[in-house]
DNA sequence: CGCGGCTTTGATGTTCATCAAGTAAAGTGG
DNA sequence: CCACTTTACTTGATGAACATCAAAGCCGCG
């Protein structure tokens, strides 16, 4: 494991911002974590006092709604500020992370983040503007998903992971077809449904949970128009 | 019309924050703008050049979805920051204002704000806050209404103007039927049906816009289990 | 090897959008 | 100020979209 961030690839400009001494200071105080599949980074309720910035893998961000129901608020890929949502209003995370995949996330003391907030403009400049995208892309998501029909959502949620997950037109589905519908509101009967449909209707091919999108304009069309 | 901060009754905690001089600039930079019912304060797509603080008033926020079909977002209310949603990520406005009643809006030039960001860290971690707290509960709103049936949603809307907004069981509504159809994601004639229903339920009485609640509790079962 | 969770398909039921039609209210121009 | 037009409100009837229920095969895991 590194000891500094001198070498991270996947170094946000955020930190871009800081000087050399803050930037020493955040590369001694940083802990580099590593989750396996499934596991929990942080849960509903928890007090917060880490700052999270994915490095590697994918995060889901979650809800508990009942005994066996959750609702997914949306994915976290590398790079992505985790848990921006909770961090500056609340004491602790409204919403709980887990990984997809194995990942690796560093964790800064939230003192310290705070403390350059303080004293450093360009920093706190930069943060507002990354918090505020973050948080216009979710709710945009959320406001486009509920417009749209369960074949729209369908075709939406694959284009998701296929442009800016996967950055291909072939990858495996990192969630489950329970998780599908957790994340765009529907049943899982219907996801498994609608990508029977699209399969049958040679826009995807399926193979448990490897998708090849085969024809991405019919699937835009349905996602825009249904 | 005041020419200055100072007598302001709804000075917002985030100003606080200044110092004597930073407190004059604002105080001689602002401009105070009164809009009539059905104004519009600021298009989707418009060039955002100010910063804007509700005095007195009430204001939607929305989206433009179809010819004739429109998405309300939120209500602001006094104090809140108007458009705060855009200000930081965006260059234009990602949703339209408009007045729903006779409102009274400061306007601050936009490079002012952002010049005391740079400059005063204590005011920088407020507007974090401030802004983070508007989305989380923006955000918070949208995914609760999302899970509850039309009766639920319909009970949900009418204990917030009641709780958030009017801190009263009765109150004149701000806005049109087929206006909270678009606030909670249904079709006006449903929003009619389901008022009427209840009204025969005696759970409310209603005179046009005028609703007066008369079984809260009731009502705050159908917005939790609806 | 057996149990629980995931996946799949089919049948059924409910909720809600849509269509239709009429009244009331509110703007608009002569 | 009144005729006219448009927009808001209301109720009923119908149908489509989606949730729910049921049943069975599959897979991974202890």
């Amino acid at each position: 494991m590194s000891n500094s961030c001198d070498i991270c690839f996947y170094r946000s400009f955020l930190f871009d911002n800081l000087n050399k001494k803050e930037f020493a200071l955040l590369s001694l105080a940083r802990k580099e974590i590593n989750f396996k599949k499934g596991e929990v980074i942080s849960r509903e309720g928890e007090k917060i006092s880490e700052f999270l910035y994915l490095k590697e893998g994918l995060l889901k961000v979650y809800k508990t709604i009942g005994p066996r129901k959750e609702q997914i608020i949306g994915i976290a890929k590398p790079m992505d500020f985790v848990g921006l949502l909770s961090v500056f209003s609340k004491t602790k995370y409204l919403y709980s992370i887990s990984a997809l995949e194995v990942s690796s996330v560093c964790s800064i003391p939230l003192d310290m983040v705070k403390k350059m907030v303080l004293s450093n403009g360009e920093f706190a400049t930069t943060l507002l503007e990354k918090m505020s995208q973050m948080n216009d892309h979710i709710l945009n998501t959320r406001l486009n998903i509920n417009l749209k029909n369960l074949r729209g959502r369908t075709a939406f949620i694959l284009l998701m992971f296929s442009k800016e997950i996967y950055k291909s037109e072939k990858f495996e589905l990192p969630v489950s077809r329970k998780e599908i519908g957790e994340l765009i509101d529907m049943r899982t009967e219907n996801v498994i449904r609608i990508l029977s449909e699209f399969r049958n209707d040679s826009i995807l091919k399926i193979e448990g949970k490897g998708i090849e999108i085969m024809d991405i304009k019919r699937l835009e069309q349905i996602s825009e128009f249904g």
